[in-house]
DNA sequence: AATAGTGTTATAGTTAACTATAACAGCATA
DNA sequence: TATGCTGTTATAGTTAACTATAACACTATT
């Protein structure tokens, strides 16, 4: 976890969507209890209202379960639910867009899917630059 | 262009990325004048402001020249100048997340590349499902 | 000169995101 | 029972994005 913010967007959404990185990589599994509001804000510096906008959003989605008192805990199924729900919007709504964007650019879909680094396509020839 | 926004960053911002997509992909030439800020305010039924805003950002990337009483009009040397500072910017900036997000949702590259406007994950192993 | 297009600036209001500060409500444990 | 941790609600203020409406400044055409 880095504590570096996106401008591009809102700060509870990126929160959520860390969350969510986090029980699709195994880190939080279910039954595990989140970091809490008040501890994620201090250590981002951020507001507690904006840490519980995020975590709402994950009891909204029926990932977490809420215990006033007691703290927020991972529900179970969250990470197959997440897979199905994730991919569908990933392949719906934004690899279309990052597909147009990279053949846009000129760049190799196939290269970026191999290594995730993608080399810097160096000397370009004239009719590249041109296409 | 399709007249939908979308909620994950400002009108403004995908106004200028739509743009810069058309200089990239060859509808807008060096010398060409941008649709006037009036008429893609009205056939977006956006307001004329915004739609300045989007249109400042290029003036403000050197793309394009804004000409009192005459409109907007491309940049000599615009695409060129686009494809390098833009291939930069995907590859630095946006493909490692998008990248990490591909790797977490276990998804295959021969999947994505198939076809770009990416496909419904059939049925699923139970392998699959848990990774 | 008048008209109809351009870009630009001014004024003012709404909404969403974020912030600060404080208090309330429930649970666990010494 | 008191302390300290949870989530939650309330109040209020700032900023950025967007909106509506209007006017100004410039250019080309009639």
């Amino acid at each position: 976890m880095d504590r570096e913010w996106n401008d591009s967007q809102p700060i509870y959404r990126q929160l959520r969507d860390r969350v969510v990185a986090m029980i699709l990589d195994g880190v939080l599994k279910e039954g595990d209890p989140l970091p809490s509001v008040r501890t994620v804000a201090a250590e981002y510096r951020v507001n507690p209202l904006t840490v519980l906008k995020g975590y709402q959003q994950l009891v909204d989605e029926g990932l977490v379960e809420s215990r006033r008192g007691r703290g927020m805990f991972i529900n179970a199924g969250a990470r197959s639910l997440l897979l199905r729900g994730e991919r569908q919007k990933f392949l719906g709504e934004e690899w279309p867009r990052i597909y147009a964007t990279i053949q846009r650019l000129g760049l190799k879909p196939e290269e970026l899917l191999e290594n995730g680094a993608g080399r810097q396509p160096k000397s370009k020839t004239k009719k590249e630059e041109e296409r």
